[in-house]
DNA sequence: GTCTATAACTCGATAGAC
DNA sequence: GTCTATCGAGTTATAGAC
């Protein structure tokens, strides 16, 4: 696909093209010669540019990191009250999941293939996430706002629902004969499905 | 790890060998000389018994997507009622996934890269597992036995929350600080959380 | 059946012209 | 900056002895 706008410099179709290309192949699967292709390049430039393929995978896989989990964070420290988080939280997630579908499955093979790539450099300032939603929960449950349930698995049960999807998007897609539209379209109801479905669990 | 037992056949070791290698480093990232280590044999012995990775691979995928897949139909097609079938589907296909905890990610991302190998031999006989599953469902809501919900993402809840625990185990464990028995325990809660959750959800 | 040795090939990386 | 040509390491696969 040698299609790209020649406005763009060759170091940022070499990004997009490798970010292609690693989300649908992995590290191991991908090769140098499809993202110098994919960018409409020549392979020696891509390490002119970025040195050698590790380097170039760590920048896409770390920006890749940073868009899959910061975000939780953000929503789900953030100050509001329990149900709005539930809602915000999936609305705003699935969302930004539709723009990179490939992104769920991609980290999470990536972190279970090399964990050290995640152990050293990306969990440092992260750990405990959760701590406040959990504290949240707890609160609400105390003053009998909603049934006494387990933060942890309330809190695994909303991102499970969220994210599987993704993952599972081409075998859902083959099982059920859906397409690309019918697909975000389901992914679209999930955003209001979640958490009516989760408050009508928890809600006294 | 040559420690295999020698009476075990060195076509045998080899299966379990290349399971064990598939499963950890995938298609593009397995190597033949990993799986032969593994297996305590010389690389030229893969080849005599197996003819190549491709061949051998497929043997590998096809008993992991057997073991994935239709364990789920039989279940979520039997003739019990509703909530005794989702506390039995919970229970036993965590508890299958417990005793192989790569399978869903070795699938779901062989699946994702490789889609053909999934259209062509295995989604024959396979296509719409569940319309028992949404029959009962929409039974059930009729008969005012459960509130009105959809049939479709109650089934993939039910799915992503038994599921998607496996494929980002690597991840919770380094995030929460569990240890293997921990994450085991935590699964093995699931079994009944997982259900109670939904059930609280949908119940009259 | 099992091994050693090696052929054949793929792919990341570099040299060097323009 | 960008290209062509090529090297060399790492891998799959085969030949052939035992």
């Amino acid at each position: 696909m040698v299609n790209k706008k020649k406005n763009d410099t060759a170091h940022e179709r070499i990004l997009i093209a490798a970010k292609k290309v690693f989300f649908l192949k992995g590290m191991a699967g991908a090769r140098m010669q499809d993202i110098a292709d994919e960018a409409g390049i020549n392979k020696a430039l891509l390490h002119y540019y970025f040195r050698n393929k590790e380097k170039l995978f760590e920048l896409i896989f770390k920006e890749a990191s940073n868009q899959f989990f910061p975000k939780i964070a953000d929503i789900i420290d953030s100050d509001i009250p329990l149900f709005e988080k539930i809602e915000s939280f999936c609305s705003e997630y699935i969302d930004m999941m539709q723009q990179n579908a490939y992104l769920p499955l991609f980290v999470l093979n990536e972190v279970n293939k090399q964990p050290h790539r995640f152990r050293e450099r990306f969990w440092k300032n992260r750990e405990f996430l959760f701590s406040k939603f959990v504290g949240q929960i707890e609160m609400e449950i105390k003053n009998r706002k909603i049934k006494p349930v387990s933060p942890a698995h309330l809190f695994i049960n909303m991102i499970s629902m969220c994210i599987f999807p993704f993952i599972a998007k081409p075998m859902m897609m083959m099982s059920s004969g859906m397409d690309e539209l019918q697909f975000r379209d389901f992914m679209d109801q999930r955003k209001t499905e979640i958490p009516k479905f989760i408050i009508e669990s928890i809600k006294r």
